[in-house]
DNA sequence: GGGCGTTTTCGAAGCGTTTCGAAACACCCT
DNA sequence: AGGGTGTTTCGAAACGCTTCGAAAACGCCC
């Protein structure tokens, strides 16, 4: 690989003059600039990464911390992954894949000997290791996802709380009296992300702030059935459901109430909420307020490359306003609005 | 963050007794090196990545190619992705992901610039750019997937004409008849990888070398009764299923089989073959041919550090002999050997 | 044509390691 | 005492780039 130095010699320009031409930071001759340019591309010039680092001290990397629990969701976390790095890469940084052990260790690592200029944080526990160990690392570090503690840190997610409020006006807007939600796995729920714990806060505020009957069930297996089986039971009657679960269960929810003789959105309407997934190819598409992974990603690395660009790292929690797509699984009741908006 | 002229001078010796104390490359007074590595942790030195490459003409860093496409299996490529990126970790090397275009573009950059010391290429086309591409540029790379030229590659790839032979024999052996093989969806098929294509090449013909009846089906949207259906009705005395499918249609099976009234293992025997998904929480569990992800992954950076760091970097294809997993889905019919094995 | 302000280019000092050759030292043998 | 043999440590040269300060070149005016 050439060197700037032998481009410096084959263009009979000095060392500086070819890395200003290059980096532009500075005024060079157009007619130089231009030459040496021309030389560089004819001799295939790609400045070393290593010898740039040294020099910059900067290594335009970024670390993405993505442990994978054994219930982690594989789909959804590799959006993430990939996501994280589509946006690094936009930013010109690349990224350096840190999972299982390593997604702690590897933080340590990548910072102490500088190899990457910030850290991602994926798949954040409500009681997280790598938290604590962000506290001590001076190196920008963003979060997706909200720890229990988030003293300090910058993290970013969606607002469940809100999602699961605007879900419920939807439905009861629509004139719906009696709302279920079919959460996350009791055990997912248990350890794990907080997020189905704000989802469900939220939902059950909102629901009792419009004064309508709801039931919360927790799915067992990877099936909507007992669960419906179970909103129905304590609610016969039902006329919305909220999903806020893996794609699985959201799956299997239509033939689940057909069971029942029930169909979406003529006897329930429904709505998927907080959820990865797409449900374009359901049996019935259900209106979505998605977790978009994109738009998380690309914020957390447009804060963290801020914080790496200018030092600007304000420990902060930003918290994304959900986004409503319909797909014609709500359908209006006509009945006289209960309670206003509160 | 400590350097180790900090070190030198707080422990008293010079950088290249520090350097040596740590690296173990040349011998150091047992005591001096005790002391230096005492100081060392104090300081709590870690050497900068830059400034090792740099001297060390060498990153530790593997890049990893993983486009992803629209049709990609998500579960599946994010296995690859993060058994490759321990398999890497465990031999002193960490990843750089390189997704969508930058998973072709990225290659060149990181070779290129000397980002990367080697390249593991996932999610391999048939005809695939990554391959014209890595003839070009003199950094060591591994393919996982086998694509049409293979010519001056090295490639690594479950051997799916044997795992269907093996499927197929196991069948036949077990007293079947009438073998049918739901196959990856046609459009998959066509374009994309080649191993359902090699898949279904080993299954003819070793169904034809054993002299049974067979027949091969594509699902055409993610649940198996389609397929179900069509093999039932060119062979309605199908006693044998060999699955080489994506875990949606593999998951609906058993239910496409109940609705004819029809059970695993009891009327019809079942082999899920050349899989990355476990059946461990289907509704029967499968005898199962894996493609072993960890394997394959381990394997591929195996021969990626070998040659990196001694320079042998034979033009080879791997073929990884594929390993049959009992789970009770084939029951033996009580008839006389048919042919024996060819 | 000497002086002055600008533009353009150059030289050299880092950045923090690794690694080679040689110096320094201790020890034993003749 | 001189010389050879190890062992241990040191100094300095890379590695290839960025960037600062200053020199060189240029243009212009008096």
């Amino acid at each position: 690989m050439a060197t700037i130095a032998e481009v410096a010699e084959a263009a009979g320009v000095s060392i500086s003059t070819v890395s200003y031409a290059l980096s532009g930071k500075r005024s060079i001759k157009p007619a130089t600039r231009d030459h040496v340019l021309a030389v560089a591309a004819e001799l295939g010039y790609a400045p070393n990464a290593s010898a740039r680092m040294l020099a910059a001290q900067r290594s335009q990397i970024i670390a993405v911390s993505e442990p994978v629990h054994a219930d982690t969701d594989d789909t959804a976390h590799m959006t993430f992954a990939m996501e994280t790095t589509k946006a690094a890469r936009a930013a010109g940084y690349d990224t350096l894949l840190l999972v299982h052990d390593d997604a702690v260790e590897g933080m340590s690592r990548s910072a102490a000997t500088s190899l990457a200029d910030g850290i991602v944080v994926l798949d954040v526990d409500e009681d997280d290791p790598r938290v604590e160990l962000s506290r001590t690392l001076s190196c920008p570090t963003v979060f997706i996802g909200l720890p229990a503690d988030t003293d300090g840190l910058v993290c970013i997610d969606l607002d469940f709380e809100a999602a699961a409020r605007i879900a419920v006006d939807r439905l009861v807007d629509a004139g719906h009296r009696a709302l279920g939600l079919i959460s996350h796995r009791e055990d997912t729920v248990l350890r794990g992300s907080n997020f189905p714990r704000r989802f469900l806060r939220g939902f059950i505020a909102q629901a009792e702030a419009r004064g309508v009957a709801y039931a919360v069930t927790h799915p067992h297996g990877h099936t909507a059935q007992g669960s419906v089986d179970r909103l129905l039971k304590k609610l016969p009657e039902l006329d919305g459901i909220v999903l806020n679960t893996t794609t699985d269960v959201a799956a299997s929810l239509s033939p689940a109430l057909a069971t029942h003789g029930l169909s979406i959105p003529e006897d329930i309407s429904t709505i998927a909420a907080g959820v990865t997934f797409s449900t374009g190819r359901f049996a019935v598409p259900l209106d979505v307020i998605p977790l978009d992974a994109h738009a998380s990603c690309e914020a957390a690395v447009q804060l963290l490359v801020t914080a790496i660009e200018t030092g600007e790292h304000q420990p902060q929690t930003v918290l994304l306003v959900p986004d409503y797509r319909e797909a014609g699984s709500v359908l209006a009741r006509s009945r006289a609005p209960l309670t206003p908006h509160p």
